[in-house]
Parts: C-alpha cells; structure tokens; sequence
DNA sequence: CGTTTTTGACCAGCGC
DNA sequence: GCGCTGGTCAAAAACG
C-alpha cells in the first residue's frame, strides 16, 4: 500500500473536495498516516473533527487516543514564539504541519536533507523530542519529530515554513503534499 | 576533511 | 520573582 488519500481540513469556505492522494512508494518505513494537523489555527477545531483516514478504523482510534498529547506537543497551540531572539523580530506565527505516522523508525525520508540540532526529554513522553532543520542554504524550514508515549507506534513530525528549494531527492513526491498543505491553508506570506 | 550528531548550556515564555 | 518547560546554540565528537 503506497497511496491513501487524505481529507484537509480547508478553513476555506470552498471546503470542496479537499481530499487528495498522497504516494509514498519510497517511504516504506511509513506503514500509514493517522492524521494531519495544520496547526495554523486553533487546534480543536479540526482535532474535533472527523476528518480521518477512510477504511482504517484502528487509524481512527489511534489517532483520538493521541488527541490530547498532540495538543501537548507545544507546537500545536502555543504558536506565537518569538523567532530569533533579534530585537524587532517581530513574533510571526508560522503554519504547523503535523503528521502522525505509524512507523517503525522516527526519521522518515521525506526527500530533504535535515540537521539535527536539538533535542529535547518532553514531559509525560518517555521519548524524546528531536529538533531538526532543512540544510538548504537560506532555507529555515524546520521540523520536530516525537514519538507518542501512550502508542510508541505513532510518529509524529512536525514541519514548520515552506522549502522555497526544489527537493533533493527524486524518489517520492512528498513535495507534492507539502505544496498541496500550503495552498490549502493559504499560507498568509505567499 | 567536511558534514552531521550529540549533548549540556543558555534563554525566553508562562504559570504560580 | 522564581521555577519549570520548550526551543535553540554551539562545542566537541562521530561519521563517511
């Protein structure tokens, strides 16, 4: 199984038929995606809404188990950090994407190159928290990779900015979804 | 030898 | 104000 379609949760009034199919023939350490949050706005909203995986109903259950301890992952809600510690940087709230992906490794190949450059103990998580940014030159796209405590099954990776850099790998077109994220939560500086 | 990881320190925000 | 927690830095180590 390569391809499972996913519902978005468009803010959109459109609200169409946001739903596309996302491949992932290379990522085979990535059994399936359990959710998807856009943390961009308050998390509930969609964290209360059913739009899950079709067919999986275990993803389902999974995934409302892990509810609470995604909003506790710290990106989710508390979003206005400041970035950069430079004075009259201003606070600008990036969109958050959050994946949730049963999986046996944490680092799943998404085709960027990442460098690990922290990590953290979380609270209630017996896992760590690993801290990685893309190494593009000029490229500060950044994402964080947990592993939830109650189902250590269940990898959560969450991206923050866009790649303004085409991918590095030609082997999956995670790309794709990506680009497909940003149109969808219509990303405010682009 | 250049790049990435590791890991403790540092800092800022927040709740009490 | 203080302590806790999350996020980042940076020096050293590890790696290819």
């Amino acid at each position: 199984m390569d391809s499972y379609s996913m519902m978005f949760p468009s803010s959109s009034s459109t609200a169409s038929s946001s739903s596309f199919t996302l491949s992932m023939a290379n990522n085979s350490h990535a059994d399936l995606i359990t959710g998807l949050i856009q943390s961009n706005k308050p998390s509930h909203e969609f964290l209360g809404t059913d739009h899950r995986l079709d067919g999986t109903s275990t993803c389902s259950q999974v995934t409302k188990n892990n509810e609470s301890e995604i909003k506790s992952l710290g990106w989710s809600d508390q979003t206005d950090i400041k970035l950069g510690k430079k004075k009259g940087e201003k606070k600008i709230r990036k969109p958050r994407y959050a994946f949730q992906t049963r999986s046996q490794v944490d680092i799943l190949d998404d085709g960027y190159r990442w460098r690990k450059y922290g990590q953290k103990a979380v609270k209630n998580n017996k896992f760590p928290r690993s801290y990685y940014r893309c190494t593009h030159q000029g490229c500060n796209v950044k994402k964080q990779v947990q592993r939830l405590s109650k189902d250590e099954s269940v990898v959560v990776t969450t991206y923050e900015g866009m790649h303004s850099h085409p991918i590095e790998k030609s082997t999956d077109n995670f790309e794709h979804i990506l680009r497909q994220m940003q149109i969808y939560s219509s990303y405010p500086s682009c």
